[in-house]
DNA sequence: TATTGTTATACTCTATAACTATA
DNA sequence: TATAGTTATAGAGTATAACAATA
């Protein structure tokens, strides 16, 4: 019985899973450039629109260092996409969140990344559910 | 009845798949940071260990600029991971092919790729079946 | 003329370290 | 003294355009 690390199901699949992989990061990349966007920018924008919070959580939610997160701001504020406020309760802390049209930007952003319907849309419901468990106990 | 796009099923495994994507990400960056290569450089390193190849054939594979390689070989090439030979049938083209030691990097770059195992051995062989099937169907 | 690889340029992302203003 | 955000710096990836060698 060859190792479950090697055998030819358990290598097909991470092939398989590296191919979704992929065309995820294509598909988000050009949703992202198609709003005159860079991935980071769309990821920052994406998380803000969810809800507002302090630069260096961003930077702990995309595991990144917390200087980068300056930058990124940064562009998306000089494009009306993104504000800084200050925090009533601690003054060292400026909450970043969107603007209006940062929040229809990510809206329309959601919209256009059609990975959730097109590789989606062949499979039935009771699919779907089974690709979900399994899924979830992959990341469990 | 909720449309296919946005029934919660749906957005349900578009953000599983979000999270496999995240993960296999940040596992790759490690595995190439723990043999002091970049992201890109793993992946190339990765691609001439299956079969030497033009530059420009690099580039396509990657989808990106020809111009990037250059670089990106470039750095290979001066820690002795991968060198450029001239092709015998156009004096124009450069083949990158990995070198004695870019190969067992490749190879232990593999082998240090957990994703395969960690997320895969909760599952019985039936289960990756499935999840194969359905992978192989979502990106058909 | 067209193609291959390279160079030059500019921008973005990244980590590290030092700085500032608050706490 | 510790923390939040910023600045400064350097390295890497990316696209674009122009170039030399070859086809």
């Amino acid at each position: 019985m060859p190792s479950r690390r090697t055998d030819p199901l358990t290598l097909e699949v991470v092939e398989l899973i590296g191919s979704v992989v992929a065309r995820y990061h294509e598909e988000y990349e050009d949703a992202a450039a198609s709003h005159q966007l860079t991935g980071a920018q769309a990821r920052v924008l994406n998380l803000l629109s969810l809800e507002p919070m302090p630069m260096r959580r961003i930077a702990q939610q995309l595991k990144c260092e917390p200087s980068n997160i300056t930058g990124i701001v940064d562009r998306l504020e000089s494009r009306g996409l993104v504000e800084r406020r200050p925090d009533p309760a601690d003054r060292r802390v400026k909450l970043a969140a969107p603007t209006q049209e940062g929040l229809q930007t990510a809206d329309r952003l959601r919209e256009s990344l059609d990975f959730a319907r097109e590789p989606l849309a062949g499979l039935s419901t009771a699919e779907r559910t089974v690709l979900r468990d399994l899924l979830k106990r992959m990341l469990g």
